[in-house]
DNA sequence: ACCTGAACACCGTTCAAGT
DNA sequence: ACCTGAACACCGTTCAAGT
């Protein structure tokens, strides 16, 4: 029944597991412990507080994504390269969206770096292939805050749209509830609000990015 | 020494405080009561949980800002209109940067409402002014969007760069340090990665903003 | 070297009791 | 009607002790 000696990998990629079917919020040492068939205190051998094991979680995220995905291919086109990142950060974010939060929550290792892509190495990597791709050094930046900026708000409102939060969700209180039977306009455009084109918004609004970057290249 | 009795509202702009100082990770029902010269136990007379508190918090905000910065004017162009309520929104977030992520976390009340905009009424009355600019129904929704999309990301992103974060500072554990010094191309730019131009980015990627909708709309 | 048990200081929340 | 005190079940974390 136990197996061989807990590892500190075991330790986060159980966390990360937690995290996604329950939420940070539910992520216990205690709890964490007996999903592992050890007493949380057998933890702290391994990880040394709790906010030390979520960033670790975090971390763990950041580097598989860019061991698997990216690391690997090379396109031609720093089109075809953006495309590339993107998909692979929305991957992410589409499978851990409990997670996904986490990378803006926690702090970034250097103020300039930007969530999601919070690694020293990944932008390091980033934005040597855009040099790579012919990218002048302001331009490499510039397309690097507005690549950011795109999938910052674009993956985190299609995770907060999967009805998932930090915190479980909360009872309204007896504050009074809003109706939205009430508000003229929105219930005119609920059908168009609601439609839920998340690949194609996404894509759209990618290419966008990446027409709006070749055009500022071409000033 | 003692208050008037103690009211709901109290007890929520007292929570805004503390978590502006503070954070949400420190507020704490028997550190509010002390705060508030009262005992935790108090507090549940206004309130029915501490979720419940952080997200009457969150409520409070996004109605003030209601309130007190667009009912009173209606600008003559849509795209002023938009530059208005960005900068609202804006003034929100630089002024409670530990709340506004809260805006995120927090669940909304409907699947199509997306963050910062995050009450029916403000939603309701933001595509209503855009149809009364003169969009069709598809541009209003599509419009608002890409406005939501671009605020949390730019936003976010600012927020996070001060530093602040939703949980406290946590420490690096004994994982390897990530060495800036030996990542080339990020060394390389650091200097234009660090400079700060917050408002002027802002207000750049805003102008952008507004011509994308522009020309969709005169399509 | 790694895990456990007991303990400490702190939580959120309930409930009977005070005024 | 509003607040308090004591209590309960749960945390994170420390530390001496077991193997």
């Amino acid at each position: 029944m136990n197996r061989t000696r807990l590892r500190r990998k075991d330790v986060i990629q159980s966390a990360i597991a937690y995290i996604d079917e329950y939420g940070v919020q539910s992520l216990t040492m205690r709890r964490l412990g007996t999903a592992l068939d050890v007493e949380a205190m057998a933890l702290y051998r391994h990880v040394s507080s709790r906010e030390e094991l979520v960033s670790a979680a975090v971390r763990e995220l950041i580097d598989g994504l860019f061991d698997d995905e990216l690391m690997q291919t090379q396109p031609k086109s720093w089109e075809a390269y953006f495309q590339h990142v993107a998909n692979a950060m929305r991957n992410l974010a589409l499978s851990h969206p409990r997670m996904f939060p986490l990378l803006i929550s926690q702090p970034p290792e250097a103020p300039w770096l930007r969530p999601p892509l919070r690694s020293v190495r990944w932008v390091d990597y980033f934005l040597a292939s855009l040099l790579g791709y012919g990218f002048s050094e302001t331009h490499a930046v510039k397309a690097y805050k507005a690549f950011t900026s795109f999938l910052l708000g674009d993956l985190l409102l299609q995770v907060t749209a999967m009805g998932i939060d930090i915190a479980p969700v909360a009872g309204d209180g007896d504050e009074p509830e809003e109706d939205p039977a009430e508000y003229a306009t929105v219930k005119r455009l609920e059908g168009k609000l609601a439609e839920d084109p998340s690949q194609r918004e996404f894509s759209d609004g990618l290419d966008d990015l990446i027409e709006r970057i070749r055009t500022v290249s071409e000033l």
